[in-house]
DNA sequence: TCAATTAGTCAAAAAAAGTTGACTACCTGA
DNA sequence: TCAGGTAGTCAACTTTTTTTGACTAATTGA
């Protein structure tokens, strides 16, 4: 999972496109921006989904280091999912994106 | 084709990420920030692609007012594609994916 | 112990996106 | 009139993405 586009001469804006996209990554992206979320509230959240989708979405912008895993021990062990330092730094090219699109 | 996320209820940044992504569009907008391009040339600067492929995202690019189609009227035809104005208006935005890609 | 809530995984099917190769149509110069 | 360049279309196929439904596993309260 490549970081910067640049790395294999490809159009950069492709690379980061491609990671802010897919059907639910960006409604989770922007949900995330306002506070951490946990699983089962995204599911709930996003009308259509699925588990499968989700916990692939997920997974992916674990990867590509767009949001952070964290576990929290508590009583029946939450998951929480917020913004990494890198999803943060997106945040005004994605409120852009809401205010043209 | 829709214009404005809002009006469907959606997340607008997914609108236009959605308008923004597929395997050749990326490309196709950052060539035409810097000219206008003809069909063929387009081709053959996009290695791997092929004129369905082409066809395809340059159709798609002008229903949703990103590209302008024009002919020109010269010997053997040509096909002109440049940013329509709505597609200029999101060159920063590019730009910006360019930079943070 | 049983049901519910947490957060998933897995395999298969369905849908969407992308590719391939053949074909069309117009115009021009030889 | 025939080859070559322009810009495509079409149907079939392959690949990728998304959905569906069943299943797992740990913890908690009744």
């Amino acid at each position: 999972m490549e970081k910067n586009g640049r790395e294999q001469g490809q159009c950069p804006a492709e690379t980061l496109l491609k990671q802010l996209s897919g059907k639910w990554k960006p409604q989770i992206f922007r949900i995330a921006i306002a506070e951490p979320v946990r699983f089962n509230s995204l599911l709930r959240q996003l009308e259509g989904s699925n588990k499968q989708a989700l916990a692939n979405a997920l997974k992916e912008m674990e990867e590509q280091d767009l949001v952070q895993k964290t576990v929290i021990k508590i009583k029946p062990l939450h998951i929480e999912y917020k913004l990494s330092d890198r999803g943060k730094l997106l945040i005004p090219i994605f409120q852009q994106l809401e205010l043209l699109g």
